[in-house]
DNA sequence: TTGCTTACATACAAATATGAATGTATATTA
DNA sequence: TAATATACATTCATATTTGTATGTAAGCAA
């Protein structure tokens, strides 16, 4: 196979996508080397360079395969639709999130990939600024759910929408994190969704 | 120099610690070599290979140097003494936890190097299970505060001790990501106080 | 059909990293 | 004070990895 097609040339860089994801999640983003990941998509070093030019822009790709359209579903779920129940909103967000989790193994890899794999250095301290923008616009989004809850009068007491955000949202990234590791025991993504009821619960007039 | 007394050898080692956490820092823990921390050191490998037999050691000496005081110190702020106020125990807890945080950039470094400039992979992921073993015991031991809390009527509402201490530390463990990632801006890192006790107000009776 | 380009494989050169082996001068100890 | 162990520095052999350069057969356009 010296040369194919075009529809099989992007089966390859797929299939080298794949691989990374695969091989980065077993040795982590730095101890993987192009010979590894070229390898266990079944070709040589050449193609993989074809392809890409190096090691993050592969990442990169990987990355970008995954989240730019889970932040985007994320931002559909937070949209400012006239909701009647602000708070159901927020709960079916987090939700949301955790499904997208569950129902795709490579979501899945690649946020484990990103949590726990990868040394956010160099070129990579850019990946975590993107994050950080992104937890950003989250934070804005809750704080505006939490703030036509408030004026829906469904929040108990005199809480504040700003703080009740920032709290929502450490306490999903904190949720985040550990589904994630906890890959084996899995006795807790069991509890997620109850955990997520009971968390906007505490809210709720 | 080529012969230091026991005293001077000791102050090596310190050095070579105190080096490979800068450099981890900088570049990573992969990308970090045995010559680079030497360099920072002053010293050449042979003398890093004398202390340490090789990256992996040198990395958990550096860790267990700071964590292992630190677990102590939130296992005491935990230690279920007689408190006539739980949720008050709990939030000092927590902004202890956030103090010695201000307190040393020592451990400032580590925490970043451990959650951001560091693949948890083959070697090291002895250490992520550590980590979560530790994290249980934090669990139980809020689960318990809560109760305590709960006994006295202190919460409001009927809220499950052991959903409250799981939030509580989800919440927490995204805080400290959050306030180790806010490295420049650093406006997250004023609010912390502010967040941790209104997390607390909120299941307050 | 020819010629150019694509999609790779192969080969090469240079850099970097590791662990161990060896050297060595000085503390330490008997 | 002589012998030994220590605390390193230096050297060496060996991998590993990277990027590039070159080769090549087949696809594709004119």
């Amino acid at each position: 196979m010296v040369r194919q097609t075009k529809e099989n040339a992007e089966l390859t860089r797929q299939r080298i996508i794949d691989a990374a994801r695969q091989v980065f999640l077993e040795r982590g983003v730095s101890r993987t080397s192009m010979e590894q990941i070229a390898a266990a998509a079944g070709v040589t070093r050449g193609a993989v360079y074809w392809h890409f030019s190096n090691k993050t822009e592969l990442f990169s790709v990987m990355r970008e395969q995954v989240f730019l359209p889970l932040i985007d579903r994320m931002d559909d779920n937070l949209q400012l639709e006239n909701n009647e129940d602000p708070l159901a909103q927020i709960e079916a967000f987090l939700n949301g999130t955790i499904q997208a989790l569950n129902e795709s193994q490579t979501t899945r890899e690649t946020y484990e990939i990103m949590m726990i794999k990868c040394e956010y250095v160099e070129e990579f301290s850019e990946v975590l600024k993107q994050i950080l923008n992104n937890c950003d616009g989250i934070i804005q989004k809750l704080e505006q759910l939490y703030q036509r809850a408030k004026n829906k009068s469904q929040l108990s007491g005199s809480q504040d929408p700003s703080e009740l955000a920032l709290d929502t949202h450490l306490f999903f990234s904190g949720l985040l994190h550990m589904w994630v590791k906890d890959t084996d025991s899995s006795h807790f993504r069991k509890r997620t969704n109850a955990l997520i009821a009971s968390h906007i619960n505490l809210r709720r007039n």
